[in-house]
DNA sequence: CTGAAAGCGCTAACAT
DNA sequence: ATGTTAGCGCTTTCAG
């Protein structure tokens, strides 16, 4: 059995199962009608041959694209590092396997969100994954690919969304901290811009003047670093702060580090929570709340791979993990 | 000025500019001749019409791919989840994004490396970046591939490699501990089969032998869990220990969570030192070594983007970076 | 220097 | 049920 030089076409098979191209191209495709007796013949030639569709080709007869775009939108470039967004590409790009498409990341300015059109207008396009989302650049996703793009986030009428409960996690958590009997609660939240962010925000709001206790917050950015130097801003302009909700794990840690550094006792002096349950959250002893991220990205990017109507919203819970933190 | 439903195609910038198709291809592609005023012309309907080159048709007439392939070696599936990864799929989707090029991940079983030739038998794939690599996998890439493949970590004759210099990085690290008065090092090492994480242990060893010193290893697998667990053994079996070299930052982190909870002071009682210089590292204070990962990625990404015959081994340096932890 | 023509591998009418 | 025939958008000989 030799192998061949050049990977097999569709011809090939053809040829090898005594059958014409088209014939072989509908039994492939699944559609369109073919004898059971054809059917079988392709088959095996198919797996003789070790026969893989070219995705090029079919890409251009069908004016389809090769790829599927993560869009994530942000204020430089650098939203690029954040190891969300690797997730994200990875695991979409995971998604695509099946399908033979690949992954494309691209940063898409809030200051000049129209940067998107640019992007989409590449025919290679196939679908859109867009990640933190602001309602302008949803608006922004051209006809072409309405019903090949889902935002992981805030949804519009065009585009679906696939969501966590910010809200509901986030009232557990204040939940879990009034019943520590916490009543000094300060919160280190997102960029305001970002709307699953603030989900998180308004529902701490709500908890605490529903209890009619003091709101405290300060604004940060889901970064370590960020919550370093807001653990300290907070227990300056409130000295008497008996807990922290960080709009992050990251955040968190960030804060538990500079609380440690400080000499001030987690949680015995101050509770501290994350959000999203990164692997070392595990670690370190970080209550928080946990998401399926990967599930929930998988199932965003299955959306879009399977063309699949989908409801508007679909939304993955959040699940409060109480660990020594607070 | 109307936009076209239909993205611009080369027939249009051809019509546009009053040439033919050929001439215009042949000014976009940059080869051939061209008048300057053909050229000009081409130009400027190229840039009212927003025309982009579909890709796909590229890669049809070219015979080649239209994206890059990373492929991660592991013993299951679940390499893919590692943080690593997502970091190394997400660069090289970055660094694609000039060419028009899409990335795909896929895992490759340590126990059938020979898995690697069904997905590089794809023609979709225009080039291989490989993780996690062994000598076995190396070789088994194909010959249609050479030039366009790159490994991180070991290379081969065929396959050029961009590395860290784990050996040195290691080495700092041990010397620091040295140097801090610790002598009773243990390491919780890496998988036996990677080759990079197998260098690190081998300047373990080293340095510990050339010193007289005992060399304490427990077996790890980079992960924060398992550094929880390895931390005890590591003080079952050898209780004076006062210092724990982790393969990795979430192995130290992990080693820390354990020996924490145990009540054991970080580093007062035992040094923990990791290796990567994540960005949590920074946050919880712990000494390790620094890489510029992404740099590293990028590099290799782009070396198989250009089809630049690299030299068989780059090394990128590791730094010590010394905080809190040890 | 430029245009005409022949595909790359695949799909989708349109016959048969 | 199956084969024939046109292309999808682009590059690239090959003649002018």
């Amino acid at each position: 059995m030799t192998t061949p030089r050049r990977p097999a076409t569709l011809d090939d098979v053809a040829r090898t199962a005594g059958v014409s191209r088209s014939t072989a191209s509908r039994v492939l495709a699944g559609t369109g009608f073919a004898s059971p007796a054809a059917r079988e013949r392709v088959r095996i030639a198919v797996d003789l041959l070790g026969y893989v569709p070219n995705p090029a080709a079919r890409a251009l007869v069908h004016g389809t694209g090769v790829r599927l775009l993560v869009a994530a939108a942000g204020t430089g470039p650098a939203v690029l590092d954040d190891p969300y967004v690797d997730q994200a590409v990875a695991t979409v790009a995971r998604a695509c396997a099946p399908y033979g498409l690949g992954v494309a990341v691209q940063w898409v300015p809030l200051s000049a969100p129209e940067r998107l059109t640019q992007l989409t207008d590449d025919r290679a396009v196939a679908g859109l994954v867009l990640l933190n989302t602001t309602t302008t650049l949803l608006d922004l996703v051209p006809r072409r690919l309405h019903g090949q793009a889902v935002s992981i986030g805030i949804g519009s009428a065009t585009v679906p969304s696939v969501d966590i409960d910010n809200g509901g996690g986030t009232t557990s958590i204040v939940r879990h901290l009034y019943s520590a009997g916490r009543r000094r609660i300060a919160m280190v939240t997102g960029p305001r811009w970002l709307a699953c962010a603030d989900r998180s925000v308004r529902a701490y709001r709500r908890l605490l003047h529903d209890a009619g206790l003091p709101i405290r917050e300060v604004v940060g950015d889901f970064s370590a670093t960020r919550g370093y130097t807001a653990a300290r801003q907070v227990l300056r302009r409130w000295p008497d702060t008996d807990a922290i909700v960080g709009i992050s794990d990251a955040t968190a840690l960030g804060v538990i580090g500079r609380l440690r550094a400080d000499g001030i006792r987690v949680p015995d002096d101050v509770a501290v929570t994350g959000f999203d349950d990164i692997p070392l959250a595990a670690s370190v002893a970080l209550t928080t709340a946990s998401h399926p991220v990967r599930q929930i990205i998988s199932a965003a990017a299955t959306m879009v791979l399977e063309r699949r109507r989908a409801p508007e919203t679909t939304v993955f819970p959040s699940t409060l993990v109480v660990r020594a933190s607070a």
